[in-house]
DNA sequence: CAGAGATATTGATGATTGTCAATACGATGA
DNA sequence: TCATCGTATTGACAATCATCAATATCTCTG
């Protein structure tokens, strides 16, 4: 869960994401090299960590390696983040009194 | 967006904002010290990325600061990730002819 | 097999970051 | 006012990271 929120921490690699996100079909590798004035290898390098994430899948044809949005990790990173939801809210105490509840 | 991803990319802070989060009322500062074996000036400093991603309010009583989940940030962040959703899957095209769709 | 092209990997480097010690700030109480 | 306590800020350092150049790997084509 973190790793996915790390991923997405990178301006570059929340770009890729969106752009694979956009598209109905799987994009080629070459594609996103083309649209980002960065180097392939640094390409190369956002989509490994998009992928080892379970963001990204890819399959390779030929000579192209094709990228797409991962439907699991999709459903399991709007999933942790509905976890995320906080219980009903509170009055801020007075005093220091008590202690924490359990983190689940 | 980019900002709340990078911020809950750390485990430190995800496990803040998952313990800020369980919680019915605000949290002391004092208590997120306690309860992990960082020092006073790292949980701060982290208190304080999450602080500026939005995705947790201060208020300052007395000589306590008391945290929360701020529930704008909660719910803008379940938006941003609904609104990464992949539209319909196709099959991988087996030769590179299409353009990209736009972003959006 | 040789050459070309697309992608992945390695190595190096500058920038960012997580951490702590020291210190400053602000509030409470004697 | 002075001392104490909780919190925030600053400075420094080691670790991580984003990036690129060079190279390796793999696939197709001649």
């Amino acid at each position: 869960m973190m790793a996915a929120f790390r991923a997405l921490g990178d301006p570059t690699r929340l770009e890729i994401f969106r752009l694979l996100a956009a598209q109905e079909a799987p994009v080629c590798a070459c594609d996103v090299v083309d649209r980002f004035g960065l180097a392939q290898p640094t390409i190369s390098h956002h989509l490994r960590i998009l992928r080892e994430a379970g963001l990204v899948t890819t399959e390779k044809r030929g000579v192209w390696a094709w990228y797409a949005v991962d439907p699991r990790g999709l459903v399991w990173l709007r999933e942790s983040v509905s976890g995320l939801g906080a219980p009903v809210a509170a009055a801020v105490p007075d005093e220091r009194e008590d202690r924490l509840a359990a983190t689940g």
